[in-house]
DNA sequence: TTGTATGCGTTATCAG
DNA sequence: CTGATAACGCATACAA
């Protein structure tokens, strides 16, 4: 300790109240050099332990901001997304945050929910903390965001966005072979007069749906309308239903782009007029949240692979070098979940 | 271009493809001083504008990581939390990032549902990153956890958990007050034989809630019995509504200490026996989770303000000096949801 | 206003 | 194994 009493001392440093320590004072008080701390292999077993229990008693913890100034990774990983709330985009975070964790990583996440201002802030935190990577969950799009980061050199992952953007890596989930599907499963249920029930919001992978199954409709010969109530959520389902269902052509089947405008659908059409769903109306969702194996909906889905999305992610961090090339676009395929919101056969 | 076949050259800086630009470079290409750049207001108009033209031309981005190392504060919050992607957690979750962010801040998030040994292991990216604070969420509780944090003196946050710790702040939702108030609705309805519905997780406020109900049916000379199935989610309520509702003197009334237990004890009610819900059965829930609200629920339940949490977490960031010192616990009213699960007066 | 020095806690390298 | 030293990028203080 140095005197405490010295009136003529200097105190250069004002000594804040630091309450990390060092792996100086570590060294100190093991009584080993500065260096033997944060060695590899090269100590002997002796010199590890006592560096081991001077850590431990001091509460010494590596500074990975120091660390990373050095390093060319930071370890974190920044996930952008919007509605985190939402039961398909809070359980693929989920899922990204437990295998980033298993990797060394740790999440940063920017909601960019708020205002739309807040996204350019929020961004450049990205930038700011020097992120390895930064992955980017359907939603609304920042466009340039995107193109910020690659421009700084930023490993950028992009999940189930369908744009022509060069450079991002891209993880997405076959939703055009998914929506075909969707169609040829309530056509083979005998149903002739769909609809489609889909949001405003424009996202890309919900208009591909939608497009798809268009598309397959057509080659069948037959004409699907097209509902938007809102944004994709079980309200706009529900108004859908609320819109789509009076009148005298009524729908015999709806594919629903997401399972919250499915679930708010089924609900729609029963509460609204008493429609029995599948036998009067058939409905296909997409996503397989929690809520369609809820016994009030059983419903007919096709599941995001969350977790498989997630592990590629992981394996992207773990082999990628600098650069973005080298890996092509993985698509994932969707599976169809069987359930009760679709008449058999 | 280095001559790339000179053998005699030490090449002393292997210099690596930093992707990221320096304020020093910034600095050179705007031909201003180095401090310059920086430099807060200090600075005339002409050398700023030159700045910043240099910097958005580079793409200049402050480096936190590298200011951190000088300054208290790293700007990094983390967030511990278990099951993440349930409907409550999510939309805290979502709510706090929302504010962390307006104040400035960036969230870290730190999974814990993951096995119990990889907590530890987030844990320790907390303090290696040197976060500002920490804010655990209910759920599974690390006890430890909180205890290495205070002790490298960090700022804890804790929610909905009233265990006897000294030193975190802590944040809690008045669940004696609402459990006491289901109670009385429940009693006011006509109900007699009441049942608790809840989960095995052991979770402080659930057990609160647990508890206090009880204590209330004590006082008004009722005994009501408690159910356990599982965690606390959707099944373990259908499984105790299964478990629950056979029998000769099947309960009029079911606290479920949450939304998700009780959407799965309606609908087991529902599809297993054909109760109707609130003429047969009556049933209060926690959280005013979204599906809450759904049309196929209608649940009369008590709502957990996640907004005013994520407010007063950032006020207490905003605030705090470096003690944890001060401030009260703060415990915030849920407001009762009255929907359709209760039969009115 | 600008240049210069110093420190933050690491990692990496090298001489003893 | 130890000690010394050079980065890393920024902030701060001080001198020009």
């Amino acid at each position: 300790m140095a005197s405490s009493t010295s009136a003529a001392e200097p105190l250069p440093v004002p000594r804040r109240a630091r309450s990390f320590v060092s792996a100086r004072e570590v060294a100190d008080l093991a009584g080993v050099s500065r260096s033997a701390v944060t060695a590899g292999a090269s100590v002997s077993e002796e010199t590890r332990n006592k560096v081991l229990q001077a850590a431990q008693s001091l509460g010494y913890h590596v500074n990975h901001l120091a660390r990373s100034l050095i390093q060319e990774s930071s370890g974190i990983v920044c996930i952008v997304g919007a509605a985190i709330d939402t039961p398909h985009q809070s359980r693929i975070l989920d899922a990204i945050t437990r295998r980033l964790q298993a990797i060394d990583r740790v999440a940063m996440v920017i909601n960019t929910s708020g205002d739309e201002a807040s996204v350019e802030a929020a961004l450049r935190q990205t930038l700011n903390y020097r992120a390895d990577a930064t992955v980017v969950l359907s939603g609304t799009p920042p466009a340039s965001l995107v193109d910020t980061c690659l421009r700084s050199g930023q490993h950028v992952i992009v999940i189930n966005r369908d744009d022509q953007l060069v450079g991002p890596q891209e993880i997405s989930v076959d939703n055009d072979g998914a929506a075909r599907e969707a169609f040829h499963i309530l056509f083979r249920a005998g149903c002739r007069n769909m609809a489609i029930v889909t949001s405003s919001a424009g996202t890309p992978s919900l208009v591909e749906r939608e497009r798809t199954f268009q598309a397959a409709a057509r080659e069948a010969g037959l004409d699907v309308s097209v509902t938007r109530a809102g944004p994709t959520s079980y309200e706009a389902g529900y108004a859908s239903a609320k819109a789509l269902l009076p009148g005298a052509g009524r729908p015999d089947a709806a594919f629903c782009v997401t399972d919250l405008l499915a679930c708010g659908f089924m609900d729609g059409a029963r509460a609204e007029f008493g429609i029995s769903v599948p036998d009067e109306l058939c409905v296909v969702g997409f996503d397989d949240i929690e809520q369609a194996g809820w016994s009030s909906y059983e419903l007919t889905t096709f599941s995001q692979p969350s977790e498989s999305i997630a592990e590629r992610i992981a394996g992207l961090l773990e082999t990628s070098g600098h650069g973005n090339s080298g890996k092509p676009r993985m698509v994932f395929p969707a599976k169809l979940v069987w359930r009760k919101s679709v008449r058999p056969r």
